[in-house]
DNA sequence: ACCTGAACACCGTTCAAGT
DNA sequence: ACCTGAACACCGTTCAAGT
């Protein structure tokens, strides 16, 4: 090339993440590649690794990126039903925002046990809903594979291919209520 | 090469199958190439292409010859608890005796939905629990995924970093119990 | 029928070099 | 500091050719 740079600007982590995100939501996570990612910023192959140290940093960086969009329920004094409701939605919201992702994040379980900010309400609310200390770890694994495992579900089509009639949204809130109960029925 | 075949024997998908499954267990799906394959069982890359039409097919079947195993629990008349936890533990057994596929499986809802015998055997337990007819599919639906993400969180280690001092099989015998009690619950 | 080699269009990443 | 080209060691797969 002529000059030193393809483009005007010069690379941002913010902007390859972006990329990244469109990319990898119309083509999946193998329908990415760094020399393709390169050619959509209009740039070449090796100039990203000055950003990234390699095509898996990439990925996890785009996951906690997307991540960060998490809203956890604050620490009113709302029941702790309403609370497990609000934190089961906020992240399915996060994580269906980017269902090809998702799939990535559920093989990777640092970036599942990274998410501290959740892990935190998450013992919060099981506290209030009356859960032992000696379980608490266990129960909230345990419900948190659930949740992930219907999300997974809804990520990748099989929601919509075993129950063709149901609608996701009821079918997550149905779920979400079996849980409640659950819990509900081991407090008393 | 000098004669026709590097091998005495021809190539059998049984064998090849086979050898799917041990590089698969030592290097994960992504460990595994059509190439590296081919050299392990001491053939050109090209002949495999004479017993399988793709590596997505190769990976497929190899997903559906497992799932030949699982060992579904009969219709006697034995209470239908004991059926469900039978049939979640053949699951299981399954699932985890090749841990690196089942996120494979996971993310191919085509290879879930084609468990046929495993889909009538959770109805015929249900119907037994007493779900009616109007909430089978989504319950069984939402009690699969259940079940799965907890089998993923094993299978892919999260569920040792979560839950460290954890048994991985107490826990799943509890998450299956928190099921029946919903199940019961829910019936009355 | 079953296997093969060469070739095509891709990968991620290293390294030395440019501005 | 940031970017680049050439190169290395890989991929999956097609196609024409061998026995």
């Amino acid at each position: 090339m002529a000059v030193s740079a393809r483009r005007g600007q010069p690379l941002t982590i913010q902007e390859i993440y972006t990329a990244v995100l469109r990319m990898v939501g119309e083509g999946g996570v193998e329908g990415l590649s760094m020399r393709k990612l390169a050619a959509e910023l209009d740039v070449n192959p090796m100039s990203l690794y000055h950003h990234v140290e390699s095509k898996d940093a990439l990925l996890r960086g785009a996951c906690t990126a997307v991540a960060q969009g998490l809203a956890l329920p604050p620490d009113d004094g709302t029941p702790w039903q309403e609370q497990l409701r609000a934190l089961a939605h906020a992240y399915r919201s996060i994580a269906l925002s980017h269902p090809a992702l998702w799939s990535y994040v559920n093989s990777h379980p640092d970036l599942v046990e990274q998410e501290e900010g959740m892990w935190v309400v998450f013992n919060r609310v099981l506290v209030a809903a009356g859960v032992p200390a000696a379980e608490l770890l266990r129960i909230r694994t345990v419900l948190y594979t659930f949740v992930s495992g219907l999300l997974t579900a809804e990520a990748v089509g099989l929601l919509a291919e075993l129950d063709p009639a149901g609608d996701a949204e009821t079918t997550f809130d149905a779920a979400v209520d079996l849980i409640l109960d659950a819990l509900e029925a081991r407090a008393t």
